[in-house]
DNA sequence: AACACTGCCAACCGCCGGGAT
DNA sequence: TATCCCGGCGGTTGGCAGTGT
C-alpha cells in the first residue's frame, strides 16, 4: 500500500463560530477550511514561507490567502512541505533508536524526532502506534476508535506524569535529568527502567543541531547500554 | 462482487508555557 | 500583575486503501 501519494479531495468549508462570547468579546464569523491541503494551497503557503520564512504562522496564513489558521499552516509545512523531509520507509537503524530513545524518553516525540533527520514528530508517532507499540506488545488491542470524542487528554497515567514531571528539566536543560519512568507490577503496562541521569546539559541539548549527529547516537547508545548494565 | 474489517496517514483538538501588552 | 495571543506538543480521529470473508 503506497502512502506517500499525497490526497487532495475536496475541501470542507465550513464557518466556524469562535467562542468569543466565553472570552467576553464580540461573535465573529470566519470561513475556515479544514481537511486535506489541496495542491494549490501547499503551493501558496510553500511560496510565502520562501518570502518570509517559517514564522508568525498567522500572517503566512493571511499573506497567503489561505482561509486557514496558523496551527494548520505550521502543521502542514512541519510535517510535509519542510525541505529535507524524508518520507516512509523507517530503516532499521532509525527503528531501533526509535526503541531506544523512547525507552529513555518515553512519548517525546518532538525529541525522538530530533535525533532523526527528515522525520517529523507526527511519523515517529504514527511509526511508534502503528509498528513499534505492537512489536513491544503484540496482544495489545490498537488504540484508535476508541469511543470517546472531544478532549484529547486521557486521564493522567502513571508514565504521563512522570514524563510532565521532567518536561520543563529537559525542555530547558539545565537542570539534571531525571526520567524515572514507571516500573509496573505484572501484567500492567509495559514498564520502563528507572534510572536517574545527571545529564549535562549539552547531552540534551538539540537545539544547536541541524540534523542526526551520529557522533550524538553514539554517545547515547553508549550511555543507554551503561545505563542497563548498571 | 460485496461487504466488513484493519492499517495507516494526515490533520485536528485541547493543553500548556512563554512572550507581549 | 493580569490577561491575551501564539506556537509547540502529544493524543486522537476521519477517511482512504488494502485485505479478509
Amino acid at each position: 500500500m503506497l502512502h506517500c501519494k499525497p490526497r487532495y479531495p475536496i475541501i470542507i468549508s465550513f464557518t466556524m463560530e469562535m467562542n468569543y462570547e466565553k472570552m467576553g468579546k464580540s461573535r465573529v464569523s470566519k470561513e475556515i477550511n479544514r481537511g486535506a491541503w489541496t495542491a494549490e494551497e501547499d503551493r501558496k503557503l510553500a511560496e510565502v514561507i520562501a518570502v518570509h520564512g517559517p514564522k508568525k504562522w498567522k500572517t503566512v496564513a493571511a499573506k497567503a490567502g489561505l482561509n486557514r489558521c496558523g496551527k494548520s499552516c505550521r502543521l502542514r509545512w512541519l510535517n510535509y512541505l519542510r525541505p529535507n523531509i524524508k518520507r516512509g520507509n523507517i530503516t532499521d537503524q532509525e527503528e531501533d533508536l526509535i526503541l531506544r530513545l523512547h525507552r529513555l524518553l518515553g512519548n517525546r516525540w518532538s525529541l525522538i524526532a530530533g535525533r532523526l533527520p527528515g522525520r517529523t514528530d507526527n511519523e515517529i508517532k504514527n511509526y511508534w502506534n502503528s509498528h513499534l507499540s505492537k512489536k513491544l506488545d503484540p496482544n495489545q488491542k490498537p488504540p484508535r476508535r476508541a469511543a470517546r470524542k472531544g478532549g484529547s487528554r486521557r486521564p493522567v497515567e502513571k508514565e504521563t506524569q512522570l514524563v510532565e514531571s521532567t518536561r520543563r528539566e529537559v525542555r530547558d536543560q539545565r537542570t539534571p535529568l531525571t526520567v524515572a519512568a514507571a516500573t509496573t507490577s505484572e501484567g500492567d503496562e509495559p514498564s520502563y527502567p528507572s534510572f536517574h541521569c545527571e545529564a549535562d546539559d549539552d547531552f540534551f541539548d538539540f537545539s544547536n543541531e541541524s540534523a542526526l549527529n551520529w557522533e550524538w547516537v553514539s554517545r547515547f547508545i553508549q550511555f543507554n547500554q551503561l545505563h542497563h548494565q548498571a
